[in-house]
DNA sequence: TCGTCATATGACTTTTAAGTCACATGACTA
DNA sequence: TAGTCATGTGACTTAAAAGTCATATGACGA
């Protein structure tokens, strides 16, 4: 947790030294970063950076938890419905607000996306702590439900599937900054449907 | 590439310089990992390294080149077979023989892995030169072949397919060394068998 | 006006890395 | 045997990082 002085801060300076750190956090994974970059580009002293953090996994931790929390706000809505949606509606709506999410904070995504697939499992349990992301474990209690309804084919091994669709919702948003970029959300909503219309039916010709 | 005296060195000691930029690289991103360390893991001293490579960027792309011309070793036999099998035989094999590779050489893998995936497009650039591997392309070809022999269904979108594709196949070994480890090589296959099922068929109940 | 306290500062210390270089060694040649 | 050349060496140089600390500032209350 970052020190009382970080909250006490004007905002705008706040914001200032959140922004600059988010820069350097999206270009170099955790340990290529620099707090002395991070210090330049937001225009305060070396000094004053260790008045308000810890120490450099502080600020990483701050940030992190910032992505995560601002995740969870794009999704959330989405997962009060899960009684009263199908499977497939679901899954449409949370893809598509991780890719609003993705397009609406580049660089807090990118620093999510890169942290999550480091190897260094020491930092990821200083980092996460208890708050572990599981996606996975999201979409196998879905998967799970749907089945129970009957909209899926309780043949299929939950366990595999539900790292498919993590899997498949990671690539959906590369596949979205890849190829489509400045689009309108018409685009957008197609690609999602197009995915979801692999996942339903598959592609071998019938 | 290295110098003409790590070509010379015995065996035993090329191996050893080897298997600490393995163990090194595979631990670490290859800006935290350490020359000093791999040098002081396999017995030669700083000076001597600087005889062998030009710098820590020869040294790595010849590591990641091995692993490219080793997995390329594992997949080869199977692309002969392009026009003999059926797309989702070929698949399969592909799967199947990725699989393989990273069980038999998980240090190379790994780093292939992680540098794929990293973001330092311009390292990315210096080590991969042309050889940028694209297996998003393959599959493409592969799925587009799949369509003109009435395989596959024609109204999907190639591009979005090859790349859900490629990301099952990473998926795919990521989940058989969480979930599987040291298992016997039936239920390897049965994994693979599990997946293409989804994409060929989806997960839809009919 | 004076004193106090939270905040601001940047030169400094320490650590660790990549890469260098003057010198050592030892096998093979004339 | 003497000389040469490829190879081996580790202390050294340079660079860049995280984190520290003695000191400065300035707002606010008495």
């Amino acid at each position: 947790m970052p020190k009382n002085t970080f909250f006490n801060l004007p905002e705008e300076k706040r914001e200032r030294i959140i922004e600059a750190a988010l820069d350097e956090f999206a270009k170099n994974l955790y340990h290529n970063a620099s707090i002395t970059r991070i210090v330049d580009n937001s225009g305060i002293a070396k000094g004053s950076f260790y008045q308000y953090f810890e120490d450099k996994k502080d600020l990483f931790k701050y940030i992190v938890d910032l992505g995560g929390k601002k995740k969870t706000k794009y999704l959330e809505h989405v997962l009060t419905e899960i009684d009263n949606m199908n499977f497939f509606s679901l899954i449409r709506e949370l893809f598509i607000a991780g890719i609003i999410f993705s397009k609406e904070n580049p660089k807090l995504s990118n620093i999510g996306y890169n942290f999550a697939n480091s190897t260094d499992e020491k930092l990821k349990q200083e980092i996460y702590g208890e708050n572990v992301p599981k996606s996975n474990y999201m979409f196998k209690i879905l998967l799970r439900k749907g089945i129970a309804r009957g909209e899926i084919n309780p043949d299929i091994d939950v366990g595999l599937v539900s790292q498919m669709i993590t899997s498949l919702s990671i690539s959906i948003i590369e596949y979205f900054f890849k190829e489509i970029r400045k689009t309108d959300d018409m685009e957008m909503l197609d690609l999602v449907d197009k995915m979801l219309f692999v996942l339903k039916n598959g592609i071998e010709r019938n």
